[in-house]
DNA sequence: ATACGATCTGTAGTAACTACAGATGCAAGG
DNA sequence: CCTTGCATCTGTAGTTACTACAGATCGTAT
């Protein structure tokens, strides 16, 4: 907690900790390349900067908006490339919203049959059932 | 395609085609125990009769409205052993309406945070991007 | 010195399929 | 009867994004 442990850096617990990334994701996401390897201790275990820091900070609430691991790839070379422009990410953040809004709809259309189909139902104690009849007729 | 083809059944292909549902996955169904396993011709072909057929159009639906194979697997064994009630069906309905419910608000706020970050976003041709920075931020 | 939690590597499991490879089956045309 | 060619067969491995071990070290507080 000293200075010189600061100077060594975050372990992986610290890293999990801060960003509600779990450890065992973490080191999940090394060996998929999209976090680099850290530094390591003389015993061997990881010692991250605060630029690793942020990255995942990044990665997390990349997840958290549902872009998948590939994408997150994209995002990320280039950013690391710094030969990105603000409309790519436009483009990539559009291509996105389109997808989530059609998972939406998506689901919207399913609640509805469900709620349809709850609602022909007596809920009754008999074996007797219109939801079984609805979902097994041909 | 006359009477005696008939009378031996489906191919799996027929099945495919009839319902939708690929014919890997129809393996597949057989293979962890939702579809029964079939007659087969002299040959090893597989021969489904109609109650098969009903059946994957049922699990078809089943997952056209999201439900899982587990919860698919535990409306069979309702539906196999008689042995249900109405109001069994309908508790599972409603449960499953409520995790769908919440998957969309879920969305629904993602779809606003994408939605206020394209729009803060100049588009332009240049590497200074209002989502990158958002995403960034530490 | 020791105890005990944190971390290590490597592998396997999860959900619900999908995609082969390489070998047969089967029905129609000649 | 034979060939052609699509349909099926089995078995295994890959997909996505993690999660869950087992069994062995590391690191630190007492």
């Amino acid at each position: 907690m000293d200075e010189v442990t600061n100077r060594r850096g975050y372990a992986i617990g610290v890293m999990s900790r801060e960003t509600g990334v779990n450890i065992e994701t973490i080191r999940y996401y090394e060996r998929i390349g999209i976090m680099p390897k850290p530094d390591r201790t003389e015993g061997g275990n990881r010692q991250y900067n605060h630029d690793q820091l942020k990255r995942l900070f990044f990665i997390k609430r990349c997840r958290e908006l549902d872009f998948s691991i590939e994408e997150i790839r994209s995002l990320l070379r280039m950013t690391d490339s710094q030969e990105f422009t603000c409309g790519e990410v436009h483009t990539m953040t559009v291509d996105h919203l389109a997808t989530v809004k059609k998972k939406v709809a998506d689901l919207r259309r399913l609640e509805k049959a469900l709620q349809s189909m709850a609602a022909e139902c007596g809920k009754g104690d008999v074996p007797d059932c219109p939801i079984i009849d609805i979902l097994f007729s041909v």
